[in-house]
RNA sequence: CGGGGUGUAGCGUAGCCCGGUUAUCGCGCCGCGUUUGGGACGCGGAGGUCGCAGGUUCGAAUCCUGCCACCCCGACCA
């Protein structure tokens, strides 16, 4: 069992310590731990039914604009892996590499097991950080001619990157994702399918967990590694950092060149492919963590809550507790009904103030309390999660009113975040102000830059600040580079990010 | 990999500088009873190779050496 004294009371969300704050609900809200392994974590079950929410609607959406599902090896051998050599040297440094296939007793120590030098792989296998190589040294045979075209798959999967740094749920040596990796026949239509997926990835941020993002394009330095141009979705979270929360890459044709992927055209000529790739990960729920949640503990959108309701029961008696059941189980079914996900949480174990408590700590967006004073009255008492209020309802409402709260909430969490993200959105004119905005209040800062590498370079030394994007739709204005007082087109994003 | 810090019961900790009975306290856990509309209370109980390995000493959680792990800051990154 968890421990969940003094959890949520403790939880004090400091700028300075929100490292700590963001671990301990995490740890506490019992969504994830450290494992023994170095740098990964374990996703527990309730923080994994949440990922399965989210894996079930980006799967909807993925298929509803025409992808398909698919399966590829956690092994690239080094071979194919540096075939594409921006991409390979973009994540050399943080490779797993597999160069054994077994063991043996080790005639030194009693007991213990070592690595068979026999054994040693003639190539070695890079347990894949992304799998643009495996995929397209397999695409390459399934690509002949336009007709095979376009090929639109997506993979759910674990990937391995040895960050010299971990963070739960953040940056994890090994995280779970989704990847999704097209070919096409035109650069036109390529560019459309990243374009398309960042729109994907926007809704399902914006409307379903209830996250505000920026869409824009990322500047060459921060690129994907392969890529020619990468579309991104960037939130803010509540400490005033930036997080990516989902990329879609045009790659160009250089995994085609890369990997030899040539079609017919109906003109018989012989062309590369056009190729994207696209990705979001367990990150999300990080993201998720960090904009909800408060000082009692995660806030969830009622899309993704494991549970949307919980029901404790109040009661004094065996004999009143079989009343109150009964009633439960009648507002249940009217619930259910209404397609709302319901728990009765009525473990004997645990007293209700206990409960509310953890119930509140794991962000169930509703809470119906019965208790004796209900059974004489016919009511139920409902308690919102994100404004903390309750109110005391008849029985006979409780199906209508439940379902009205709980797209109030989604709505109104959506709301929250879109305030604070915009109060923290700050246009900045000349270098101090950029800095001290960036000192005193965090956020974003939309500041003039003149497109230089030298610049965001030197900008990122002196204030630990990056671009984050180019906001997509952002209105043409002529202005000075914040930095360099040369002539640029528009704003771009700054931040200091995750 | 560079800088800083921390390792004592499931969790959080006191003790360490200045070595000396049976290692402190809270939570959690187990039993019994009373409780149950916001994190219950009483009584009783279990639980520890003080991160690991050496060394100094009559004696080490405490001093010394080495190693390991974790956290924070940097570099890197979804």
């Amino acid at each position: 069992m968890p421990n969940y004294n003094n959890m949520g009371k403790n939880l004090t969300k400091r700028a300075e310590d929100y490292s700590k704050w963001y671990n301990e609900l995490v740890v506490k809200a019992d969504l994830a731990e450290n494992s023994a392994v170095r740098g990964c974590m374990v996703i527990k079950p309730y923080g994994y039914a949440i990922w399965e929410k989210m894996q079930a609607e980006l799967d909807r959406m993925f298929k509803e604009t025409g992808h398909q599902n698919a399966y590829f090896p956690l092994f690239v051998p080094k071979s194919l892996f540096e075939a594409e050599e921006k991409n390979a040297e973009g994540f050399a440094k943080e490779c797993a590499v597999v160069t054994h296939y077994r063991l043996e007793n080790d005639p030194d120590k009693q007991g213990k097991l070592r690595v068979d030098p026999k054994a040693k792989l003639e190539e070695e296998l890079v347990v894949r950080p992304t799998s643009e190589a495996v995929i397209w040294n397999t695409y390459k045979n399934w690509i002949q001619s336009y007709r095979d075209l376009p090929i639109l798959i997506n993979q759910w999967a674990n990937v391995v990157r040895w960050e010299m740094r971990t963070r739960l749920f953040l940056r994890t040596a090994e995280f779970l994702w989704q990847e999704g990796h097209t070919a096409h026949a035109t650069k036109q239509e390529a560019l459309e399918e990243a374009r398309q997926i960042n729109q994907v990835y926007t809704d399902f941020a914006q409307n379903f967990m209830a996250i505000p993002v920026i869409q824009g394009t990322k500047t060459e330095s921060e690129r994907f590694a392969g890529a020619e141009q990468t579309y991104c979705i960037e939130a803010l979270m509540q400490d005033g950092k930036a997080l990516q929360a989902g990329t879609s890459h045009f790659l160009g044709q250089n995994f085609a060149e890369a990997f030899d992927v040539k079609f017919m055209t109906s003109e018989g000529s012989q062309e590369y492919v056009w190729a994207t790739s696209w990705g979001v990960s367990t990150r999300l729920m990080g993201a998720l963590i960090m904009t909800h949640s408060d000082d009692q503990g995660l806030v969830l959108p009622p899309n993704l809550a494991p549970y949307q309701v919980v029901i404790v029961p109040i009661y004094k008696s065996d004999i009143q507790l079989r009343d109150i059941s009964s009633v439960a189980d009648s507002v249940m079914k009217s619930l259910t009904a209404r397609g709302i996900s319901v728990k009765y949480d009525n473990r004997t174990t645990q007293r209700p103030g206990a409960k509310f408590a953890q119930h509140e700590l794991q962000g169930v967006p509703l809470r119906i309390a019965i208790g004796p004073k209900d059974l004489e009255n016919g009511t139920v008492e409902l308690a919102r999660r994100d404004t903390l209020t309750k109110e005391t309802i008849n029985l006979e409402q409780i199906a209508s009113k439940t379902e009205q709260l709980i797209s109030e909430i989604q709505k109104a969490l959506y709301a929250n975040a879109l305030d604070f993200r915009d109060k923290h959105m700050t246009p900045a004119d000349n270098f101090e102000d950029f800095k001290n905005i960036l000192e005193s209040k965090g956020g974003f800062v939309l500041a003039h830059w003149d497109g230089t590498l030298e610049t965001e370079q030197k900008i990122k030394e002196l204030t630990k600040a990056t671009i984050r994007c180019i906001p997509m739709n952002a209105p043409s204005e002529v202005g000075k580079c914040v930095f360099s007082g040369a002539l640029s087109k528009r704003r771009v994003l700054f931040a200091k990010a995750y």
